[in-house]
DNA sequence: ACCCAGGGTCATA
DNA sequence: TATGACCATGGG
């Protein structure tokens, strides 16, 4: 990928989508716990289990890790895994208490973070690359399944490419600018969500396997 | 009834 | 290292 492709698409998504004003959450805790309740999980839902933890005033990793499990689990229940998240939100609330809070951890420089990110059990690449560009702005550019879809389809990246592998791809070609990755990134789940389906979708009636239009030459898929 | 969603871990070969 | 099973709710 050339930078000029890069900024291309970049240019075009923009156009066709506008700023996206990403992320949606009020503070840098809050988005740390939305990145991992939104694991493989659509954000309406993830909405629903932040604002069920902000009612109960547990927007706060002291609170969160001092809850009971099973309460814990029954709020981040429309989030989907939800015994699964409340075991991994508490082990993120658990690293940032240990490394002094939030603000201390804003003055680890990027790679730090990142390594201590990844070692937090159910935080993965994905997770800690949201947290580092929306929480601690920072450089990073984040990758997804969206991410590779659009690109291995517009011919730019192999379909199967690594994580890292995409990554390192956009970072070499654009300039280290957090606003303009936190903006690509948006408006490549905003592409993903309406245009870039995992399937060809059927402009006409909006069904992808029962509609037999699905798939033809008229239904845009990048 | 199926497919998908802003993933990650763990066991197995 | 590379798959597969598993986690689980809600919308289309």
């Amino acid at each position: 990928m050339t930078p000029r492709q890069a900024r291309a698409v970049f240019d075009r998504l923009l156009a066709q989508h506008g700023p996206q004003h990403w992320w949606p959450g009020d503070s840098p805790f809050e988005i740390m716990v939305g990145a991992v309740l939104t694991q493989n999980t659509a954000w309406r839902n993830v909405e629903r289990a932040i604002d069920y933890l902000r009612a109960a005033g547990l927007l706060d990793a002291a609170y969160i890790l001092a809850c009971d499990d099973d309460r814990l689990a029954r709020l981040l229940r429309p989030s989907g895994y939800f015994n699964v998240k409340a075991t991994r939100l508490k082990a993120l609330c658990r690293w940032i208490l240990d490394a002094g809070g939030v603000e201390a951890l804003g003055r680890w420089p990027t790679d730090r973070l990142r390594h201590g990110l990844l070692a937090v059990k159910g935080v993965g690449p994905e997770t800690a690359d949201d947290i580092l560009l929306y929480a601690f702005e920072r450089p990073v550019f984040v990758v997804d399944a969206y991410t590779r879809r659009l690109f291995s389809r517009l011919g730019l990246c192999a379909p199967d490419v690594g994580y890292e592998a995409l990554r390192h791809a956009f970072e070499r070609v654009l300039p280290p600018d957090v606003a303009l990755f936190n903006e690509y990134h948006a408006l490549i789940v905003a592409h993903g969500k309406d245009v870039c389906r995992p399937r060809p979708r059927c402009g006409e009636c909006g069904l992808q396997r029962s509609c037999p239009a699905a798939g033809s030459p008229g239904a845009r898929t990048t």
